[in-house]
DNA sequence: TTGTACGCGTTATCAT
DNA sequence: ATGATAACGCGTACAA
């Protein structure tokens, strides 16, 4: 059996409570009694039991992280190691542990969130998706559980705080970008309708175009998973158009790295005849021929601020509704091009 | 307060002890009370508390992960979702709950390592990387902690349980298949000299070439972290000896990307000028261009297998030390072809 | 400043 | 077949 903290008692020759204090650094114990018990802790090599802190206190100092449904390649989106990241720094610095929940079906994702939930397993909750009727949402409000969102509510928007980008303003620019180089059939390839920031970019990017008068176009909109297979689809779809488009805004670096591929099999060279500007701006962003033009929204930050804020709320109950926004940048690389004539006719 | 196991008992007119039988199915309880007791806890919506069933139990139900240094990029490499997901898989199967650990020094991870240990938070943990004089193993093994390995221990290797590739057959055959596409000169691209896989790719690729008399030259090895800012050093190094490989060995694709995208920056045609093949198979060799002929690991099982493992470990203590290999297969795609005189004269 | 005693929610042992 | 009771290791109100 391990060294408890009577242990530790017996050998410094002071009850139970009073190391149970000098581990909490208490001010009522004098330094003397502080060393002595210190002393002892190392001696026997002591580590608190984080189980049974955790019984007593009602307070696992640890953070419950949900991912979307692991459905096979989703999960390849180099976006989750490096919101993990920003997570797992902020959690370290206050001491936290992180505990993931992955499913592949919704209900199993769930399910997990409930064992997390009910089996006081965990303190608090970052949900590292959001979309329409998502039902571990609505579970965590019920209950009145603390948790923060990485994306945006789709409802009760000012009731839940979250961390996102301005995914609106973010996809408004980067069409402004391409419809400054002069192009006006500019089609949008996003991800499943389903999730909230693929609406904000379709909504950015609808604005975009009205704001110049350019026809909104039903064709133009083509939604995929967030994945290279069904960029391949997409863009087929999308060419076979009578008034096929100059240009596309893609919602994730992976996707149009298919994209990119898939042109370039049809022999449509990027940017020559096609521009392109995407989303994540991931590392693969930089290496993809040709690189890709694509808006940095800063991963890292979205994870780092999600738990620095639930931290803040799980260790202090009412700490207010916050909305937090990481910035987001466009880096230019070389997957955009004026546009010109030639471009139709080719 | 949340409703407890002595709220059951009192609601369905039974002991404690009488309830917590039920929650783990005693055959000792009649029929009767069982559903007395398990109607009680549906009114009463019950749900157990973990915490304090792993006080009473002395074992947690979680595991620990603990992945390799998050300095910043090579978290990026999608073989961590990928692990993750055979991981989270395998453990949802057994009800067990998955704990992250990450740090960006040695140090920091060796802590977060003796927290969850010392701290009695997890039950076993799951090392995702395998480097020489590694401390977090050394301290795991000399405190008789229960864990396994993905990839190969450097020394102890039969007393160590462990799930990896045969990685050095996996070099030798990608090797060979360059010699039989009729390269001489095959350079070998590596990650970190450090890591346990480096070192058998590269005893893999030597014995291929070795065996067909091809002598082992030190200005063909090349090793960088596996990455592609890497690639790109590491590339042009080899490029500039008098003579210049023609078929190249790559550690990880991620890696291959790069150095793809270096060889097209410098009008150096894939496979036609120089043939490549890698390593992990990842989404992304799909989608490069062209596409990568690359080694499927079977990342996924990677992790699932250790996983199930380790769950068999920590419920049965003398389950015998194991050393699990995956298979791998090479998928054949387009960075190779038959070595032809025009290579290097061009 | 320090010690005593109880509670956190379970499980397990020993009775009955 | 079931109930009392004592752990599990720690925190804390209350007492001294």
């Amino acid at each position: 059996m391990a060294v408890t903290i009577k242990d530790v008692a017996k050998v410094a020759n002071v009850a139970p409570s009073t190391v149970s204090r000098v581990i909490a650094n208490s001010p009522r114990i004098s330094e003397k009694t502080k060393r002595k018990v210190r002393e002892a802790m190392k001696e026997l090599g002591y580590h608190p039991n984080f189980i049974a802190r955790s019984l007593a206190n009602q307070s696992t100092k640890v953070l419950g992280v949900v991912m979307p449904g692991a459905v096979d390649k989703t999960f390849q989106n180099p976006f989750f190691p490096e919101v993990l990241r920003g997570i797992s720094t902020a959690a370290h610095h206050k001491q936290y542990a992180i505990q993931l929940s992955t499913g592949v079906t919704d209900d199993e994702i769930l399910d997990g969130v409930i064992q997390m939930v009910q089996g006081k397993r965990v303190d608090g909750i970052i949900l590292l998706y959001s979309k329409v009727e998502d039902k571990v949402l609505k579970y965590l409000v019920k209950n009145k559980f603390p948790f923060v969102v990485v994306g945006k509510p789709f409802t009760h928007e000012e009731e839940i705080t979250h961390v996102d980008n301005d995914n609106y303003r973010a996809a408004k620019e980067a069409t402004e970008h391409l419809i400054k180089l002069g192009h006006h059939s500019i089609a949008f390839v996003g991800g499943s309708v389903n999730l909230v920031v693929t609406i904000d970019r379709l909504l950015g990017y609808e604005k975009a175009i009205r704001n110049v008068g350019i026809p909104f176009k039903d064709e133009y909109i083509v939604h995929e998973e967030f994945l290279k297979e069904g960029g391949q689809e997409a863009i087929r779809e999308l060419l076979s158009l009578d008034e096929p488009p100059t240009a596309l805004v893609v919602a994730d670096d992976l996707m149009a790295l298919g994209i990119l591929n898939t042109l370039h099999e049809m022999g449509i060279s990027v940017p020559g005849q096609i521009s392109i500007v995407s989303f994540n701006n991931l590392l693969l962003s930089e290496v993809s021929r040709p690189p890709l033009t694509s808006v940095d929204i800063n991963i890292y930050q979205l994870g780092f601020q999600a738990t620095k804020t639930l931290i803040d709320i799980v260790s202090d109950s009412d700490e207010p509704i916050k909305r937090i926004t990481i910035p987001h940048k466009m880096i230019v690389r070389q997957t955009c091009q004026q546009f010109n004539k030639e471009m139709v006719e080719s």
